[in-house]
DNA sequence: TATTTATGGCGACTATTTACGACGTTTCTC
DNA sequence: GAGAAACGTCGTAAATAGTCGCCATAAATA
């Protein structure tokens, strides 16, 4: 493999020379840069990367930490900083932390000692005092669906209460009043603000929030369908169902269906992140957006700004919007 | 940061025997090498990964292409690849393809200018050509889903032609004789090879295959519902369909659904891939399962043990299985 | 002539691997 | 029992392929 050396004994030129025009920051003449490109053509040099790293101390690296790999939410997010990243000729490296602290951590070290630039981070259980001596090492970082306020300026969120707010409302706009509710897991983050979201709407019209019409699940299919077992065993009656996600909306259906009750007739649904099955699944799933994949881009955009000093436009909180479609009826 | 030499400073001795129990591979005394992780551990070491790369021309790093990351199919893939690779210790750096030979091969480079030490490919649209050069370079390439006799070894695939014929034999051993077809793009290799098994279980009946009951889709669900439409526009009479994958069923369905047909009483479907969500849609899809995880994780491993020589088993090519849910029925 | 621009040259620096060789101890052979 | 070979242990120094900054110098411009 060609070195910095052989181009430059090519082109009758020194090594600064190459690296001034590798590097366009300082002047060189077009004709002396013309020779350089051309050495550099005709021996097909690349420049080692792994020296690069060294002399500059940046590797041009991301590593980006999500909860899994598999399952409909993760990969638009991981789509749109690949693309952003990869725009500007850095690259991703990626790691899973399977939603618990030790592996979460671990996942962290992990990426710093293979001496990624910034850490793209959608952690759930690493604790807020982790994260905030985090941010404050040399290491730049992003979280992605969390706000911790004393470092808010690296947080990318969704206002959950607002969309678990949204959702509940949507029911009672269409006149329902018993309303059940299976959450997503009580140690989340974002479980537990969609819930508060559902209470405040229920208040809003002077409904008591009844313990016994909620059931806690893992945001899995299963615990949909484990949901809804739960709350017919409960011989109470409610003719709507909020689920803090589309996975569990579909594991509820699929009990409701077995038990051969017609969807949206007999007892409407509505979910929450508008996975791309949610269009496809019958009855269509009514459902709050969760711009994922925007917030994934904007993470992407942020360390572009704040680490590459690259010109672009950032924010940082996200709103959710209902999309409206089969699965929830006027009753 | 401390440095290897500060290591072997305050141990009281040389560089070479510090990097001699990093590397734990010539014998040194243990006294030495006690003496060599106290000084580690009292000044936190960490080996600085650049220049480890630069020394030893190796990264630890893996970069893996594939066509897309959101969709359902890439994700237990990347995941199996990114598990088995982290307990080695090797990172991955993704990138994305997009089914497009220029990106594909922009992507490659792309890949191999960050110095990965192998990469894994499941590619699409570039040629054979290319991969059997790609191979023979400096650096060791996997395909996954892909089968070129020229490579055969480095190549993880599964029988697709088998998968097709199961989920059409399925059909005509439960009655089915008049069967339509949604397939893949035509220039996709597994599109092919399914539709191919589809022809030779028609053959082995006596049954003429038909054009005109076969749709070309492009594997999303949209085009299951265009392939739907197709059908239904062609006067032609037909029990059941199959379709080249599941995302293509589930669109194909929901046509169905919206024009008050009962599934699977009015129609028999089985699908392809046997993605997480066919087990909860309504109904629940009849499918092939495509071990993808299994590959990727192969995928791994060959790479553990060729490229790292770790010791362990690899398999190249993997068998379909027909997954029997309620989306088809006895005629 | 003074000032700016372009370029070369040199060396420091990055942290590690690795080939080679040195040194001392053990073992084997005659 | 002595000399030689083998072997384990460890250090030296070269190599890795760039970046970066300083200074000197030459050429171009004002």
């Amino acid at each position: 493999m060609a070195t910095i050396y052989d181009v430059s004994q090519l082109a009758g030129v020194s090594l600064a020379t190459v690296s001034r025009v590798m590097n366009k920051n300082t002047n060189v003449s077009e004709k002396t840069k013309q020779k350089v490109l051309a050495a550099m053509a005709e021996l097909g040099y690349r420049p080692n990367t792994f020296a690069q790293s060294l002399a500059s101390n940046c590797s041009n690296s991301v590593g980006v930490l999500v909860s899994q790999l598999d399952g409909p939410y993760y990969g638009p997010m991981m789509a749109e900083i690949e693309a952003a990243l990869r725009a500007d000729n850095r690259h991703v490296i990626i790691a899973v932390g399977h939603s618990d602290a030790a592996q979460e951590i671990d996942s962290v070290e992990f990426l710093l000692s293979k001496g990624c630039d910034a850490l793209i981070l959608d952690v759930e259980a690493i604790s807020d005092e982790y994260l905030i001596k985090l941010s404050k090492s040399s290491t730049p970082i992003v979280l992605i669906n969390r706000y911790i306020a004393e470092i808010s300026d690296c947080c990318i969120y969704l206002n959950n209460e607002l969309g678990g707010y949204m959702a509940t409302r949507h029911l009672l706009d269409l006149g329902h009043r018993e309303i059940a509710y299976i959450s997503g897991p009580s140690k989340k983050h974002d479980a537990i603000e969609r819930l508060e979201g559902h209470k405040r709407a229920l208040a809003e019209v002077g409904i008591s929030y009844d313990p016994a019409l909620c059931f806690e699940g893992d945001y899995k299919e299963d615990s949909g369908v484990d949901g809804m077992n739960y709350l017919f065993s409960q011989n109470k009656t409610f003719t709507a169902v909020v689920c803090a996600n589309d996975q569990m909306v579909s594991g509820a259906i699929s009990v409701c269906l077995e038990r051969g009750m017609k969807i949206p007739q007999e007892l409407s649904f509505v979910g929450y992140d508008n996975i791309p099955f949610a269009r496809y699944v019958s009855p269509k799933l009514t459902t709050v957006n969760n711009p994922i994949h925007e917030m994934g881009k904007m993470a992407a955009l942020w360390l572009l700004k704040n680490l590459y000093k690259k010109d672009v436009e950032v924010a940082n909180v996200f709103e959710p919007e209902l999309v409206v479609r089969n699965s929830a009826i006027r009753i």
